[in-house]
RNA sequence: GGGCGAGUGGCGGAAUUGGCAGACGCGCAGGAUUCAGGUUCCUGUGUCCGAAAGGAUGUGGGGGUUCAAGUCCCCCCUCGCCCACCA
């Protein structure tokens, strides 16, 4: 080989190669259009639940339907597609399915605003989405194609329902939920405002106390965190699943009310039962049932007050700190009220006072904690406020200069608990002793919270119940459904669902007692749908039952999930929790309680620094890209531009140099750019092979797609130096395929014949011996500076290293007849010389 | 306030196990081909000194471990994301 005889070669190949007139140009329009006709027509991508060969499941999240494709949807299916290719290729047969999470928002207020109904807008929007899809070579098998508002889809999303219903995983209660005045409608909590209003009339939204559907995804929480340990998903997304579903151990007890005609009790929870002697106070939620039977008459005004005013603040607002107004004793205390009543704290026979305060949530525990200022940082504040005593119970370090102190160390104040070194043992000692009195128990606590599943919308799966006056909750048998709204209603933008207008709708006749009842016109939250699509699409044809558990056991769990990290939480957890009650209630396979085995968060596009999208009007038209450079430039632009799960810039992303190196390909392969190797070249040429199917290989193991493509194109300029054998541009090919489908399938059937397809081929595999080099550069250093760089041979021992460094004149130079104090030898990468 | 990341040329990034920092590409500069533009090809391109050979320096800042640090440890700075009164 070597640099003289490429370059000879190069000049004598010259005069052979065709002008300009007569080479076909790489033209990827009307080439990528015919392949993509010919996927789609002869089904490659399609699989049978018998393929005989072992399945793969790979799946991106399916996409609400907003139209033509922008480019994250191209980063997101272009990372999909490669993964089927790749496994395809490898073997596999592998599930692609794609659907649209078509209920939602966005159809409903287009409605509103246009008077065209849903469906249509919605099924146009699927049209443009799909064929852009297509557009860049992303293939699916389209038979399973599933649309949230297929009103089959929605025949097994009411069937779940019932059984959910039936098995009380599914029930009603009255919740505080958002209201908006304006809009006479209640609000998710996502649609309301920072500063407390509504995102769309700009109303203050309230807090009351509505009816709404509940799943009781609570059940799981045990399993839900437990199960986290064994999945293969980024570390980010499992401890955002950890911290949302929030467990924490403490105890539950009694404080009963001193003074009081009735026998009362307060039921509190802590996590800190260890401090328990340092209560100063003890605090309700505002909407503590027990509020009326402890405010005592010379309170009732105030108390009244404070109550109506936390009840006109969100949820939201009331749990953020953001206001900087927030800080400070000045605003604390008017964040609390006295009741007039006391309680008998257990440990120690004190009484304290009874606070209410907006700190503390119905929500969560009993709605009601003892206050500990010393050990609690916001019970600290709080007890600033109003004057209330602190008494510490764990001594702080001597340097401690903070306010409530919330670390370990040795007990004080606490009578039979003083003594005690550590918080961890006076903890179990204080919750022994809560048992053995018979005043309370240890209690696991979650922070994750049953699933508010009813909507006030129309375009959503209807909720199918009926309400008697007789019977009252009554489920429509699953024979008669699915229960689909009708289309003939109004849209208006009075902010209510349209379906609350429909006699026609609302007014039925029970199904128990025939008497005249009502429908319910909530619909189900967008999120069912996404919680079992995955399932339903392993068996997407069955008419008995949701899907065939046999067959979703073939499939699942999804192998490769691809979505991006906004769904991390919610989507992510409530699919988990799906998975899991389908499997206890028989719909799905038992053996299946997790639904996504291993999960790739991608990054998001951005332009100039802010998140693309259509709101801010900064979106640049994947079309466009696709027209001037290929779909196979676009792709590999996205690949190349940095690691997946990085965000990535478009201003940033060079489709230039992608699109040069596929130009160079394309003449590479038609023997254009370079001659055949010649008898010196070949041997080297063929090693690069080799090691070339070790990199690539790896890189698609380790999701780096951008160092995949570095190799390919270092390649490729090797090729232009040292000529191409058939070998190296048949594998060229073969790794391209998966990043580059277009491309290479023209080429592999212009080498090949129309019988040989490059997708249908199997993934290379290294020769170990002949990727081996047959000398490597060995880095000589004194003091740890490069001194020489010798080529030695890859298998070199230690000792001979040592000689052959020590050998080297350079080296001889820098030691200057000094006697080397020690030789690190680490062949075949280096040797270090040190004086 | 808490948690998790990240900081490498003009730019995107590479360095998988502590072992030649800057692969690959963009951009830029010079050259060849071309009537010209485009395309294609070649050469150069961290910074500083130098005509060159070569030398010095260099992965946000400071310290440490090591023969050897972008990588490991400690402190600090900056940026990003997530959760933010969960008792």
């Amino acid at each position: 080989m070597g640099l003289a005889t490429a370059r000879f070669a190069m000049v004598t190949a010259e005069p052979t190669e065709p002008t300009a007139g007569t080479t076909e140009l790489y033209g990827p329009g009307p080439l990528e259009a015919k392949w993509q006709r010919r996927w789609r027509d002869e089904g490659t991508y399609q699989v049978d639940n018998d393929d005989p060969r072992p399945p793969f499941y790979v799946l991106c999240m399916y996409p609400y339907p907003s139209g033509r494709a922008h480019m994250g949807h191209v980063r997101n299916y272009t990372f999909g597609d490669l993964i089927t290719r790749h496994r395809t290729m490898q073997g596999h047969a592998v599930l692609s399915p794609m659907g649209f999470d078509s209920f939602g928002l966005p159809a409903e207020n287009a409605a509103i605003k246009t008077g065209l109904h849903p469906r249509p807008f919605t099924d146009s929007r699927i049209d443009e989405l799909k064929s852009s899809i297509e557009r860049i070579g992303a293939v699916y098998d389209w038979r399973r194609e599933i649309r949230s508002h297929d009103p089959e889809y929605i025949r097994w999303n009411q069937v779940i329902f019932q059984r959910f219903l039936a098995t009380g995983l599914a029930y009603r209660r009255n919740a505080p939920v958002n209201w908006c005045p304006g809009c006479q409608t209640v609000l998710a909590n996502e649609q309301v405002l920072a500063d407390g209003t509504c995102e769309r009339s700009g109303d203050l939204v309230s807090k009351r106390d509505l009816e709404q559907w509940f799943f009781a995804i609570t059940n799981y929480a045990e399993e839900l965190l437990d199960e986290l340990e064994g999945l293969d998903w980024p570390e980010r997304v499992k401890t955002m699943q950890r911290n949302w579903i929030g467990r924490s151990e403490g105890a539950e007890f009694d404080l009963v009310v001193a003074d009081h005609p009735d026998e009362l009790a307060v039921r509190v929870y802590t996590t800190r039962p260890d401090t328990s002697f340092g209560m100063t106070y003890a605090v309700l939620a505002p909407e503590h049932p027990l509020v009326p039977a402890l405010t005592t008459p010379d309170q009732q005004a105030a108390v009244d007050e404070f109550v109506a005013r936390v009840s006109t603040k969100s949820e939201i607002e009331r749990l953020s700190s953001e206001d900087p107004s927030d800080t400070g004793a000045a605003v604390a205390s008017d964040r609390g009220v006295f009741t007039g009543s006391c309680v008998v704290n257990p440990f120690n026979g004190q009484p304290v006072p009874v606070y209410l305060a907006d700190y503390v949530l119905m929500g969560y525990g009993t709605g009601a904690i003892m206050a500990v200022p010393a050990e609690d940082q916001r019970d600290w504040d709080f007890a600033k406020a109003h004057r209330l005593p602190v008494v510490r119970t764990v001594q702080p370090p001597e340097d401690w200069e903070g306010e409530a102190y919330t670390g370990d160390g040795p007990k004080i104040n606490s009578d039979w608990l003083d003594g005690i070194t550590d918080v961890a043992t006076a903890k179990q000692k204080a919750i022994d002793w809560l048992e053995a009195q018979g005043l309370g128990e240890r209690k696991v606590n979650y922070r994750l919270r049953d699933w508010l599943v009813s909507r006030q919308r129309y375009w959503g799966c209807p909720i199918p119940v009926v309400y008697c006056p007789t019977d009252g909750i009554v489920p429509v048998p699953e024979d008669q459904l699915p229960v689909l709204a009708p289309d003939d209603v109004e849209f208006r933008p009075t902010g209510e669902s349209p379906l609350k207008a429909h006699t026609g709708f609302l007014q039925t006749t029970c199904p128990t007692c025939g008497g005249a009842a009502e429908r319910e016109t909530d619909t189900m939250d967008t999120f069912v749908d996404s919680s079992w699509y995955f399932l339903r699409f392993c068996d997407p044809w069955s008419k008995d039952k949701p899907f065939d558990p046999a067959a979703a056991e073939r499939w699942m769990p999804v192998d490769q999930y691809i979505g991006g990290i906004e769904h991390a939480i919610l989507h992510l957890l409530y699919a988990r929790f799906y998975t899991k009650a389908l499997a206890d209630l028989g719909l799905g396979p038992r053996s299946v309680r997790e639904p996504f085995r291993r999960l790739f968060t991608q990054g998001m596009v951005r332009l100039g620094g802010t998140r693309m999208s259509k709101s801010k009007g900064n979106l640049v038209a994947p079309e466009d890209m696709v027209a001037a450079y290929g779909a196979d430039a676009l792709r590999l632009a996205h690949l190349f531009a940095g690691p997946p799960a990085d965000d990535v810039d478009w201003e940033t992303v060079g489709i230039e140099g992608t699109s040069r190196f596929l130009k160079r390909v394309w003449r590479l392969s038609l023997g254009e750019a370079a001659p055949p190797a010649t008898p010196d070249t070949a041997p080297n040429v063929d090693r690069a092979v080799h090691r070339l199917i070790v990199r690539v290989s790896d890189d698609y193991e380790r999701w780096s797609y951008n160092t995949a493509v570095a190799a390919l194109m270092e390649f490729a300029n090797l090729l232009l130096r040292d000529g191409t054998t058939d070998f190296a541009l048949d594998t060229l090919l073969l790794l391209l395929a998966p990043m580059a489908p277009h491309i290479t399938a023209e080429l592999w059937e212009r080498r090949h014949g129309p019988d040989s397809q490059v997708h249908a081929q199997r993934w290379p595999v290294a020769d170990a011996a002949l990727a081996r080099a047959d000398s490597v550069t060995m880095v000589v250093q004194v003091n740890g500076k490069v001194k020489d760089r010798l080529e030695i041979d890859p298998d070199m021992d230690e000792a001979a290293a040592e000689a052959a460094a020590l050998a080297s004149p350079a080296v001889q130079e820098a030691l200057a007849g000094a006697a080397p104090k020690r030789v690190i030898a680490r062949p075949p990468r280096l040797v270090n010389v040190v004086v």
